[in-house]
DNA sequence: CCGCAAAAAGGAGTACAATCATAAATGAGT
DNA sequence: ACTCATTTATGATTGTACTCCTTTTTGCGG
């Protein structure tokens, strides 16, 4: 729709360099979002960019990083939605439904495309850097959550004066757990036929037993120091 | 190269057919295991297993496939023995280590094809029977963490007397939610150098704060059926 | 034993991601 | 403007999973 890519034979050469990447994207994009990552071939990319079949790796390591290049994008908005949506205070539990309720939707509009990425990421290079850069997304994900976790502790804990206020644990291990089921569900549902509201609703069962574990007072567990488990690419 | 050569002219056509499934096997088993899934062709797999390159597609939908079916095997043994190995009583956190610990190690034994495994069942296409076969091992261990855990329940809530016993609750999204821990820690664990003890301590605490959410009194929750996530194909 | 239909196996062929040797473009130094 | 080194693009080629039409084998009724 926006660039209209005649075959121009003669004038690929002549092209402005710089936005080889940005027409790389957009073709990729487009056909990404129109047949959906396993029907579209690397070569109909490189056509509808208008560059060579070889160029195309030059920009992208694999096929999978392409996807992931374009959705990134696309997730952080999703991202972003979530965040700007977040009530700034409330229980922890609908703090969180309201985090992910619009991540989990937003995975549904083309779950294929979902599942390779969720894939690319979980199964890719780490000498890719559109996965690096997705892997950052996980984390700032996580990190929400973990500070509405933290934020609930804190609210739950407040009225003992007689406590000298001990620090709130460690919401990581809760974070993480909370978005290996995210991810889990996500790819699970597109091999079944669940509407969203079934998927989001076991989604939201399991958040809600492991964020009445984060708030459950433990019992004075030895916090096996959980900051050192961290992706080390 | 005109015409195919003919390696052993008088041999494979007289041989046992019935046996070949078992040739295949183990000519898949052995070359995955001393290579490495993504190191090993099909055509080596045939060539050892002494049947033409399109036969092994008669046993197994895809190279994916072969893999589900001698890791299921071997993941079954895994199973068998963190099952036989489980305490029949005890603090739930402990059970749960002792049932999830030989699954971390033996998932570590060789991590290239464990994680090749774990992508074959998550995204696998549900047509491949040694799939169903993988999700049914998965289902497995989810049963005994469920069971661990509403054991542990029922023992907690054992000592009061003026209570009629109220039922235990559906354990199955915690169990669902630990899976969904390990088999993230598994995958993520290819990809960094942690150590197998890291790699569980992460783990344990991540089932840890599941498992006390779990054993915590929920505040009156609507169960969602979760039976009903299952791949329906 | 002999067709003969159905099932199994064969292996050349296909599609496609990814590579790589070659070629073109670029720009710095003079 | 002219080299020449470096960066970038090209597209034919390659490796390999998987398919598909053909041939062989099997089992069965006469």
């Amino acid at each position: 729709m926006p660039t209209a890519p005649e075959p121009n034979p003669a004038g690929r050469r002549e092209r402005n360099k710089s936005d080889k990447q940005q027409r790389i994207f957009d073709a990729a994009d487009a056909l990404f979002a129109e047949h959906g990552y396993a029907a579209v071939t690397t070569q109909q990319i490189a056509e509808r960019a208008d560059v060579a079949a070889g160029t195309v790796f030059r920009y992208a390591l694999s096929k999978s990083e392409l996807l992931l290049m374009v959705h990134n994008q696309r997730y952080r908005r999703a991202l972003e939605y979530a965040e700007l949506h977040l009530p700034p205070a409330g229980q922890v539990a609908e703090r969180l439904a309201a985090l992910l309720t619009p991540i989990v939707h937003f995975g549904r509009l083309n779950d294929e495309n979902t599942a390779a990425y969720g894939q690319a990421m979980l199964f890719g290079s780490s000498h890719e850097p559109y996965r690096t850069e997705a892997l950052q997304l996980m984390d700032r994900l996580q990190q929400r959550v973990a500070e509405v976790l933290a934020t609930g502790w804190a609210l739950q804990h407040a009225g003992s004066p007689g406590q000298p206020a001990l620090p709130a644990p460690d919401a990581a291990p809760a974070a993480r757990a909370i978005y290996a089921v995210l991810l889990f569900a996500s790819i699970q549902a597109t091999h079944t036929d669940v509407s969203v509201e079934h998927e989001l609703a076991g989604i939201l069962s399991q958040v809600d037993v492991i964020s009445r574990g984060y708030l459950h007072p433990a019992p004075a567990h030895n916090a096996t120091s959980a900051s050192e488990l961290h992706d080390s690419v």
